[in-house]
DNA sequence: GTGAAAGCGCTAACAC
DNA sequence: GTGTTAGCGCTTTCAC
């Protein structure tokens, strides 16, 4: 029986109602009850300013009501607006949101899978830097439900949402060609994750699809922003001053490029045409504007959350794999439209 | 006596391990027992992959190591860079991080405040739009320790920690003018709010201290967003060629104000000096590079967090409230370094 | 050092 | 309808 301090309970309200904690459940559960009743227990609860003990409840229910979301680091534009679908779907249903940033170190991705045995957290979206043997593993033990946003090899017990990086890069490069651009550069990031292959795959699918011939002297692979993607642009064209345009892993190496062809006073895209990758803020920040393929972060994140609430409250229904189409934005660093250079030149 | 089904609890460790519940719990929290008790109990609890229910390991002891940071939009550089230190801060202590965006909707924050006290959460960290009167009620009463970033009434008994815009735009526009601007245009953000009011305080101050007169005619007020920075910069443009520099309310603001100025053929910084606010990750892509006001929001993350833990497993020590001074991170938008039309035209 | 037992606050059988 | 009671899985007295 709880003394006047500490934060009222249901024997608390039940005291001052003057029925049983189980009435209180009840009414507060909306389980039926005389209307009498019903009325005491909630002018009770509504006078202490009573709350329930969400701890107390997901013991004996066994849900948390909690979510949780994995990925690599929470300053990427890409994830941050998967953050944003993923709570624009959960939230509604009176899930909270628990953020993860595993700083794309595997064993903190591990770690999280694992502690899902703490029961603190009902279901997982996990967004791995790479799939290794030690995550199939993990994952098909896990304690919970668990998404996974990326590439999963075909034989894992596991749903999950890919993006479709091949043919994202193959939509940059043909829209390159389509622009009448020949020869092009393309600026990869870390070669040995599976985005970075796939690019590598799509750069040269679209450009053998033309009928042209990839130059590996053309291709430069480095790490992620916007200094890296200057440097590598001023390498490139130091070495081939014949280069048309670029092809970028992301928006910040595209930015990078694109403030390595204003240093050399060449204009965008007169004489270097610049694409990004992932359609983020950053495209619309830069001058001129820059194309950028999105992968669908957004729509990843919205269709993981969606995958994740079935699996929660549906039946066992088989394993889902799905694959978002990418999306070519198209701006000035390709078109020209209302550039100042192009203004100031035609 | 749990059966065969579901995880392991305390039970099926001490069953296995032939010793009581109480032993288990001792071993497991490192409370001191026999060698062989402890060998045993940690074998067994190896063999089944024992990992304890957090929920009912909270329920006992009234903590569960979770925290709650509530801002206004997940997609802002600025909160993305305070969630990345609160992590930095809180996550080496073992604590989980709960995300939770308000879109700045008032009823939002106050809820999260109320929700406290369903026990979910040890402590939050709440950045609110604006603070009103509703706010300081319900904080007054919160369930658990709070800390706000943002600025509180003088009588209010919370921890805080602000930054100081007044002096942050005194610092862009008194470098405006040692740079030599005369016609330094202001394009402000919502003017309701107290960082609104309080920057137009600064732009006004500034300029008096230098023996300059304020032109209202200068001072725009809009929404933030690149779109309304470049309508807001040409219409100042159109009314008064004159202005020479424009400060901006972020940076966004100001790219779009970088925009407009490429539209019309206005070179950077040479024609307009343009400087932004907050010193995000736009503030380098902008091309030149955005001069920018950083106004701390990365230390003022590190510092909520501090406090809050402070608050969690410290006394019950004096109410504090810190403010964060600002820095100026001088980049091309106003020196000319380094820009393409620079290089070009001296 | 160890075990029995109480209890954190809640929900849900189960009797009445 | 309502009250009594039994746990959810854990930590922690309290005897021994």
């Amino acid at each position: 029986m709880p003394t006047s301090d500490g934060p009222p309970t249901v024997e608390t309200i039940a005291a001052r109602a003057g029925v049983s904690i189980a009435s209180v459940s009840r009414v507060l559960n909306g389980h039926g009850a005389r209307p009498n009743t019903v009325r005491r227990v909630e002018q009770a609860a509504a006078e202490l300013g009573y709350v329930p003990n969400g701890v107390a409840r997901s013991l004996k229910g066994g849900r948390t009501r909690q979510l949780t979301f994995a990925m690599p680091d929470v300053g990427n534009p890409a994830y941050v607006s998967m953050v944003r679908q993923i709570q624009a779907v959960t939230k509604p249903l009176g899930y909270r949101l628990l953020l993860h940033s595993t700083d794309a170190v595997a064993e903190d991705e591990l770690d999280v899978v694992r502690s899902l045995a703490d029961r603190t957290s009902d279901g997982l979206i996990l967004c791995p830097i790479r799939v290794t043997d030690a995550h199939m593993e993990v994952l098909a033990r896990a304690a919970r439900p668990v998404v996974v946003i990326g590439s999963l090899p075909g034989t894992a017990a596991v749903d999950s949402v890919r993006a479709d990086s091949v043919s994202g890069t193959v939509l940059a490069v043909r829209h390159l060609m389509e622009c009448g651009r020949r020869r092009i550069a393309f600026i990869n990031g870390p070669a040995d994750t599976v985005p970075g292959r796939n690019r590598l795959i799509g750069y040269e699918t679209a450009l053998r699809e033309a009928g042209a011939v990839p130059d590996p002297e053309l291709i430069v692979t480095t790490d992620f922003g916007i200094e890296a993607g200057a440097r590598a642009a001023h390498r490139l064209l130091d070495a081939h001053p014949g280069i048309d345009s670029v092809f970028c892993a992301n928006d910040q190496l595209a930015l990078g490029a694109a403030h390595a062809a204003h240093d050399r006073d060449l204009r965008i895209p007169e004489e270097l045409a610049v694409v990004g990758m992932d359609d983020s803020e950053l495209a619309r920040a830069g001058h001129p504007a820059l194309t950028s393929v999105d992968l669908g972060s957004a729509e990843r994140g919205r269709i993981a959350a969606e995958m994740l609430v079935a699996r929660l409250d549906g039946g066992r229904h088989e394993v889902r794999c799905e694959t978002v189409a990418p999306r070519l934005s198209v701006r000035e660093s390709t078109t020209g439209a209302r550039t100042r250079t192009a203004a100031g030149v035609s």
